[in-house]
DNA sequence: AAAGACACCTGTCCGC
DNA sequence: TGCGGACAGGTGTCTT
């Protein structure tokens, strides 16, 4: 077991902590929880300890929640915009904001620490997929069902700006802020333009640089900013690819200023020129 | 039904 | 140096 396994959320981090987390969490019986602050975005329900006696059988992930699966219930996790997952040995001392541990009977715990407590860890009996937070979420933007096709019909019916309906999880989930801002620089779409006046041949460049640009997310390990990396652990480097997002200079492109703007309350960064 | 505003939270940054 | 205020973002919920 190395000292630290999880990760910080950005993104497609809550992707990569489940495959990172797995071969430490597979078949650990749970001995204890420990939560110090059950005030997350929603309070850690008290029927979270039913879990304790069981053992781990599975992790799931869809959309930006991972499901820890035991044969005594489910954890549903999300880890918001600063929550981080790791396995550390129980002798090592929590840090501040370090909201919940689980204990294992091999002396390994697992700590999830969350300055904006943004995120939520929540309970299951069964059937977690059948929680209402599942229920009505668009398809994953990497898999088959995402297409052009479906975006267009979603579209169809939608007047609002283009980069609001991407970010909609009940379109499509997973695409954050700095991602819907890269995808529409990629496709060279104006995040203004209204969703029903693109047409397909322009949808279909969206998907694609949707599709391209998580993908390289995901290679990259997510995307850690500013007040995220002074946390503990590596930092993701996707980053260091970013064209717009964060950008107050010149667009790589064409060598105008890019432009920032505010669209539902987030900036909005995108270039004039090279987006229409 | 759809669109938009708002709330939640804290570390960081900036100006005074 | 210290302090107050603005800001960042994911997403459910409320209002229009």
């Amino acid at each position: 077991m190395s000292s630290g396994i999880g990760q910080r959320k950005r993104g497609w981090v809550t992707w990569i902590s489940t495959i990172r987390l797995q071969p430490h969490l597979l078949g650990r019986r749970i001995v204890d929880i420990q939560i110090t602050q059950p005030r997350l975005r929603w309070p850690i329900p008290d029927d979270i300890h039913c879990l304790v006696g069981g053992t781990i059988s599975s992790l799931q992930r869809r959309a930006k929640f991972l499901v820890v699966d035991t044969n005594r219930g489910h954890m549903i996790w999300h880890l918001g915009m600063s929550g981080s997952l790791r396995i550390l040995p129980n002798h090592v001392p929590a840090v501040k904001h370090e909201h919940v541990t689980i204990l294992f009977d091999d002396d390994s715990s697992l700590r999830y620490r969350d300055p904006r407590r943004f995120g939520c860890l929540l309970f299951a009996q069964q059937a977690p997929f059948e929680h209402q937070l599942f229920t009505r979420l668009g398809p994953e933007p990497l898999s088959d069902g995402f297409t052009a096709d479906y975006l267009s019909r979603q579209c169809r019916t939608r007047s609002s700006a283009i980069k609001t309906i991407i970010m909609d999880s009940h379109v499509v989930v997973g695409i954050g802020n700095i991602y819907a801002c890269e995808s529409l620089f990629l496709s060279g779409i104006n995040p203004k333009t209204r969703a029903n006046r693109i047409r397909a041949k322009r949808i279909q460049r969206l998907v694609n640089a949707i599709k391209s640009v998580l993908a390289q997310a995901i290679e990259k390990g997510g995307t850690t900013l500013q007040d995220f990396t002074q946390a503990d652990g590596k930092p993701g480097y996707f980053r260091h690819s970013l064209q717009v997002y964060g950008n107050t200079g010149q667009c790589p492109k064409c060598g105008r200023a890019i432009h920032r703007i505010t669209q539902a309350q987030r900036s909005t960064f995108y270039c004039t020129n090279c987006q229409r």
